[in-house]
DNA sequence: CAACCCATGTAAATCGTTACATGATTTG
DNA sequence: CAAATCATGTAACGATTTACATGGGTTG
């Protein structure tokens, strides 16, 4: 998977230009895949190079022209192929987790004050997920809402976890 | 964060070779960075240069010679000021999620397949992060500890979501 | 009028994967 | 004797981030 399959796949809903195509990456999408300016354009470009999608310039009163891609009958072949693909590996990536990993090279204190910064981030996490699952709900497809449920219930769990592990360290230092 | 942070954390406890790096890379960690030889091999040569790593030439009997790193001061310095830099977003890239995503362009037993795989993958993940919990558990420090247990947690939020979501759409199909 | 949104792109740099290349030793 | 483990590296390619560059329109 790579950022050809995803905006094929976005692409297929409606046409939409580069702009709309970033801001398609909000949850529960982006929670497992983004893609930022620097990679949607160029890629725009190279789509429509292969033929798998066509660009309309769009001319707008009250805003700049854009550009709107479509996607091919071509461009769907490729997306049907790649969803019949082999999947690829997930992986989750975490600085923080790496620190606590080598947390034994810093003080408890400070330990103490990351795993209280990592809940208060994994709180704030849930409530915007929470609010953009509420505010999608209604145009979501259940699988859709099968990953909108996934990013919070991970978050859920990152919090416990974290509690859990800050409890053991507060007990050790009274 | 990035492959240079995570190899001069593990030189931190112990020094090793690049193919005893490669084997550090196991559950805890591994759930959080990974890393393949084709990054492990120059990101040593590259440290070396920097002089933050010393290369020792370790003659074996029964083995091919290997290349053992320490690190020096310099390495531990720079590491600490990784240990202190602004945390990086945490990222969680899923090929699975992003295709359930686009779960609308599937038939839904292709779907009810799917979500059973991934439920099955990741029952299979936890059997061998708890296995690996359990052989590691009395050399981890509290802080991996919160590692090794938020990575079978996770798993477990994952199926607990899935089964749900598997349930409505089977609930769908009669 | 400042800040923000809409809109599109390029270029350099970094990072990492995969495959290739090699070869000794041990274990079943 | 085949397979697995130990051991080190390179090279080509692909993917992505970040910063740069530009500019019109809207909203408070």
């Amino acid at each position: 998977m790579n950022s050809q399959d995803v905006i094929l796949g976005l692409l297929l809903n409606r046409p939409r230009s580069g702009y709309e195509i970033k801001s398609a990456f909000e949850a529960p999408l982006a929670y497992f895949f983004d893609a930022s300016f620097g990679t949607i354009y160029p890629t725009l470009a190279k789509l429509e190079k292969l033929g798998y999608i066509e660009k309309e310039n769009v001319v707008q009163d009250n805003r700049p022209n854009k550009n709107v891609y479509s996607i091919t009958d071509s461009g769907r072949e490729r997306f049907m192929a790649y969803m019949n693909s082999p999947l690829d590996v997930e992986t989750y990536r975490s600085d923080f987790m790496v620190r606590l990993f080598f947390g034994e090279h810093q003080s408890r204190e400070k330990l103490i004050e990351w795993i209280r910064r990592g809940i208060e981030q994994a709180k704030r996490e849930v409530s915007k997920l929470r609010e953009e699952r509420k505010r999608w709900d209604a145009g979501m497809s259940p699988s859709q809402r099968i990953c909108a449920d996934l990013g919070v219930e991970l978050n859920e769990s990152k919090i416990r976890v974290l509690e859990e592990g800050l409890r053991q360290f507060e007990e050790q230092l009274q």
